[in-house]
DNA sequence: CATGAATGAGAATTCATTCAT
DNA sequence: AATGAATGAATTCTCATTCAT
């Protein structure tokens, strides 16, 4: 009971912190967000936040993974509760909308990789964690693809591992672009983002329906 | 005549201080180049980059700048060098592929966008050139489209402006993943990059082909 | 006997703080060991340390105080126990020798001097404490030389308090030396430490000997 | 010319920057003196510091060494002004004495050692030319002996390098003692601190002598 | 025009110490 | 008595930028 108590403190002070961060990296980008930044958004002392976390790093890439595994899970739900192929592919394109829309900042971050050696033994659990989720992800969208096959949707002749990759990549590219357009797209082009997006995902689609 | 003289030299100094941060940005990144570093490594004072650029951002911007317009100068003739729509097409593909080897930091900046309003008056030139070169890509990008409609090679019923767009960020995602992923592509999958590549160029074609 | 066990109990608590820290101070440097890895060596809590001291500088001087009781002690020893001056000589000598070796970090402190004014109010006992043991020591080497003036070993104008210095102070210069230059002496005069110090020692007593 | 002048500057703020870390190094201590109050002390910004040194220790080291190369030069000097071995020898005594007086912190660096492995590479050159100072002082005392034994002053059998190291660490450790108990020699025994050198040396003289 | 020199304004990180429980 | 938690106050070092020459 204790432990509990002072386990779920130890929980509510680092999500405190994290939340705090968040804001400000989105608001200022990470570089120029500093410790004492945080420290003030978050009502923490700085030195209280080097007992929560080793280094700003390790601030960072906290966020990146807890978002990393929201996402993860969004997108699992999405596999798992779409009856149909159709129905588990949007549900999939709209998790990660939904992602990049309370996650704007991380979001960006699934377009990068971790340079990281994942093999080594110093490299923090984070990581790792990290690199997991990404590959549940991965995981997730092959899982569709084979309903795909299986319900006789999509063409026989994929190869799931690139078509994986390929989705994964337009999907995030299509949602990055929908966002640093969206300016552009109302005022020149007329184009709702919402419809901007609704059809790039159905346009993608096809690359797979027979 | 004079004055023609002491623009070839201010562009000569301006060339020969961009190339030495593009060198430094690639091997160090962005942020952990100095201005110091930059001077030694183009051989001027430090001082004189103040001459010739306003602070550290235009030196960037100046970089990103550079790239765009080589980029947008190698789809144009992509585009118009090509005498199918395919070959159009996968000579687009292939420029960018190109891009991303020799300017792998600058490609990045694809990605993203420049969080600068361009309607402001102080706005500084370069975001309006930057924005015009991708302008002028996304231009070639419809040309080809519209050669595709002409041609008959693309269904009829594509929505032009959006199908840009769509193409322009699955492109530039596919190939960030390319690189990203290179290693686990070889070493988890045993798929070469170029194969991938193509396939996924290939893949994404069929969105528009009839 | 309630008072007995308290008191007891707490010198057991402080013992180990200290022999804990003296670990630390020699492995580390007194700098450069923070309290927080005292606590950890000592497997208390960082705030029982300040329980048990007022603070690190009352941790450094406990053990300052520890060493040159023990030195003290085995000067007074060496001093009772030789039967001839000779014997007497050496065995400070040694005791010193000694000393260095299993203290080699309080050692230094011979050489320094306490920076504190004995006579205001607030000095704490330690400190006093540590200036007395040092009388104490002075002492026995000045008995050492009373000694050798009565049993007509050495000169019958020297000057016992002066020379008691110079003793105190050449015997801990060359202890000094032997340890800072041991690898010189072997590597370039191949010499030994041991037999330095000896010749050393034989040499320094020839300043008093008849 | 021009070299010559910008070469005296350096020199010049060099030189003021070591002066005042002197002062506060020896007020406060090296631990308690940041590069902070250096800067104020010298009347630059701290920023400028970092123009002039690497770091804050080189600047304790560029001290130290400047030391060494001041008490080097004195010795020396007296060794070769020196008419007679006892004048020498007295010379040598006085000249560590004002050199104690001069620079009282970095006399005390004299009983140290600098713990730095001068055979490896990265070893700056400061601690190279320290260690070279200290072999030229040694030199000189080696020096004095042979002449001493030339003009048959001191004993045939003496051992010189073991001798140059007694006498070394001998004299360092009575100015320092001479120094630590100035107060106490003068209130507890009323002796003056020059009568008690001048009959150290005198009495540390006769271990070499006939 | 070119630059050597100087610096203001941080930035991350550390640590001895306090205090409520 | 013992301690977990929190922090104020430093500390070293960095770097983009300015300016007199």
């Amino acid at each position: 009971m204790r432990e509990n108590k002072k386990e779920a403190l130890t929980k509510f002070h680092r999500s405190a912190m994290l939340q705090a961060s968040e804001q400000l990296f989105l608001l200022k980008g990470i570089e120029n967000t500093t410790m004492d930044d945080i420290a003030k958004a978050a009502d923490y002392s700085k030195a209280t936040l080097y007992v929560y976390f080793k280094n700003k790093e390790e601030i960072v890439s906290s966020i990146t993974l807890i978002g990393m595994q929201l996402l993860r899970d969004s997108i699992k739900k999405a596999v798992s509760d779409g009856t149909h192929f159709n129905q588990k592919y949007y549900g999939i394109c709209y998790a990660m909308v939904d992602f990049q829309r309370e996650h704007p900042l991380y979001f960006d971050n699934l377009l990068k990789e971790i340079n990281v050696d994942l093999e080594l033994e110093e490299t923090p659990k984070v990581y790792q964690d990290i690199f997991e989720a990404g590959e549940e992800i991965n995981q997730s969208i092959s899982t569709l693809m084979e309903v795909g096959l299986k319900t006789g949707c999509v063409r026989k002749d994929i190869k799931i591992p690139q078509i994986t990759f390929i989705f994964w990549a337009s999907i995030s590219g299509i949602i990055n672009m929908a966002k640093q357009k969206e300016k552009y797209f109302s005022k020149c082009l007329g184009i709702a983002q919402v419809d901007f997006l609704q059809y790039s995902f159905e346009t993608l689609l096809k690359t797979v329906l027979i």
